[in-house]
DNA sequence: GTCTATATGTGGATAGAC
DNA sequence: GTCTATCCACATATAGAC
């Protein structure tokens, strides 16, 4: 079926890109791992810039369906942003749509650049929401320029999984996230 | 001269590397940049994976030597890490050593990947050791791990890049910054 | 030390048969 | 829709002349 072979190809993209990257993904391995052939590739898409287009979409999606999922939580704005940075993340593979912004062939295409320039923002943006939101409730010092530490927290997080990567351990994520959760005052005591 | 030569094609891989990455840059294209022939180039290295070495050696080199001037700059403790977060940085270009964590092919390379490794290890035991000292000084809250305290720092300078590249906008690098020590309360307050 | 020639595979895609 | 054939450029070297 079309729907399939097609959602197959996406699917496969976003793991290579989220592996290799752009540059270090090739339409020959994206079918080598599918089982796609090169006639049916190119019927389905018009190129690997084509393709890479609804992959990178469909995991700038997930990103912001993820982060949902922990906002919408319960209990206080502090606590649903401690349980989204705290969420299980695959460390040492890092963010596939963060990855991407390493990419200059990315970067250099709007088409391809866009959804992950729109996923950052809309992420700080929420994540500004909630912190003025924890602010208003008490839970953290008035002081905090909401937008400034929010920007701070993604940085932690996309930053987390460079300092795992570096040390080759998943603990290092954790460390660089719970060390930033005892700044905001939102540690575990 | 030999030397020169040698170090010409260092510096241009240094500089490929940081633009391009491992995966996206070519012997060709080294030498394209730097001026060197094909027969030059690999009579003094053996080829794009021992070029590579060296260059990630110099940049992981340069990067301490740089943290190490910010370190030793006068002040307090938590006023040298300061210093060292605000120094400036080409935030949309990145961090020529981080990058490289990102490359399949470097981590999967125990000779490029270690001197990337060991960086980030000195950078994160320095903070450590400054942020142990600030505490000391009573400049830093007590509660604080000095440890989780230093990986989240790497992490917010290193995912300062992510966000900045996202936006396309070098200012967001400073937000994360500025919101770390906000948080860290060693803010323009 | 540097140059040019040559070699083999892959990257990224088009063409046309089935 | 999918397959195979074909294409040209580039990636990554090696060989041997100068």
């Amino acid at each position: 079926m079309t729907a399939d072979t097609q959602d197959l190809l996406i699917e496969t993209t976003c793991e290579l890109l989220w592996e290799r990257g752009y540059v270090g993904t090739s339409p020959k391995a994206i079918q080598r791992r599918s089982g796609v052939g090169q006639g049916s590739m190119y019927h389905h898409f018009g190129g690997k810039a084509d393709l890479a287009r609804a992959a990178i979409e469909r995991s700038a999606a997930q990103l912001r369906a993820r982060a949902d999922a922990a906002f919408g939580a319960p209990g206080g704005a502090l606590e649903r942003v401690a349980g989204y940075l705290r969420r299980e993340r695959d460390a040492l593979k890092g963010c596939p749509v963060g990855r991407l912004t390493q990419d200059p062939d990315v970067m250099a295409d709007p088409l391809l650049r866009a959804p992950v320039e729109e996923a950052f923002a809309w992420l700080t943006g929420r994540l500004t929401g909630l912190l003025a939101q924890a602010r208003d409730e008490g839970a953290l010092r008035p002081g905090l320029d909401p937008a400034a530490t929010a920007t701070a927290l993604v940085a932690v997080v996309q930053g987390g999984y460079v300092v795992a990567r570096a040390a080759g351990s998943a603990e290092d994520y954790g460390r660089a996230i719970e060390g930033a959760l005892a700044l905001l005052g939102a540690g575990t005591d």
